[in-house]
DNA sequence: GCACTACTGAAACACTCGTGTCAGTGGAGG
DNA sequence: CCTCCACTGACACGAGTGTTTCAGTAGTGC
């Protein structure tokens, strides 16, 4: 059970790292910019792989909540689209294609299945929304694979050339109905 | 011009960054295990930025003669992906993918560019396999957004879980033939 | 008042990092 | 032979890394 200051902390670091990237993150310089110490952050956290994986936790954390507010059912692909495209939420998906990247070379340490986890936390949101019948069908199973790679894909494009209204006009495109 | 040398160090620091990653690489143990010094890759490269620079280089130059292979016409998409998901491809897609997100979390230094100039290469490579009457709309524009955002997706999905049956038949649903 | 817990500050330790300095080495061309 | 040039080895420098040690301080419950 994580204490306020815990918490508090955390917080500010999860800002800090929104910003500053994940991958080469060292302590004092955050320390400095959140008003801690090294000496605080290594108290509550353990070490700094305690709190890269708190961290990496709190940014699922995030995505989870967004999963469940987007809810499931019919048109979910476009409900995630909007989401994902929003200005507001590009540093956080920064972070999240950095935190992704760096669990497949580095497969160990605190990164470790951070990849896996979110292909398969978003294969199981598109599964629910599927109608009961292909649900559990290798047609199925195909499609929400299909819908995955092209919102990330998507994502990606995005990312890398803020042209929001191409994409978003590619995907419109190719979305079953 | 880079000496023999040069290429000769350049392609063992390639191979080995392949299995190690790109964005954590350090000099000295790099030199140690290629059988150099910091010196000496210091003395070619002028500085570690130039090494890095040299190594994305290289990297784009196998994305390049990749593309220059696969050629362009029906089915580049299909072709596209039997490249993309064939296992021993899998360490420079890995590099490539870090790359790509390294590039959009420090936009400055070695990395810059590298995700914006992958996804001109690709688009424009999906535009030239277009039959010409199609190729200035904005029909066409959408549809190699799309196609893109589909290989790219995959490849994200299919590093992560490495099960490129469940990829290979989501993308042979959705390929215009 | 007193123990106890949660937190904090200063300084040091044992590294690793990229880079610079200075002195070579071996071979090719005049 | 002698000079030039590409390359290499040993070593040190200053900065930055995560972590530890030791010494506190504020607040809470008894």
């Amino acid at each position: 059970m994580p204490s306020a200051r815990e918490t508090e902390l955390l917080e500010a670091a999860y800002r800090y790292v929104l910003t500053h990237g994940l991958a080469d993150v060292s302590l004092r310089p955050l320390a400095a910019a959140i008003g801690s110490s090294t000496r605080v952050l290594l108290y509550l956290f353990g070490s700094k792989e305690g709190l890269v994986k708190a961290l990496l936790a709190r940014a699922r954390a995030d995505e989870l909540a967004l999963l469940a507010d987007i809810g499931t059912g019919p048109g979910v692909v476009r409900r995630l689209w909007v989401w994902l495209s929003a200005p507001a939420h590009r540093p956080l998906l920064t972070l999240w294609l950095e935190a992704y990247a760096r669990s497949l070379v580095e497969p160990d340490g605190p990164w470790a299945g951070f990849a896996r986890a979110t292909v398969e936390d978003w294969l199981e949101v598109l599964r629910t929304s599927q109608p009961e019948e292909v649900r559990d069908t290798a047609a199925g199973l195909a499609l929400r694979t299909r819908e995955l790679a092209l919102l990330r894909g998507a994502l990606l494009d995005l990312l890398a050339t803020g042209d929001g209204e191409r994409v978003t006009a590619a995907l419109a495109t190719g979305l079953v109905p």
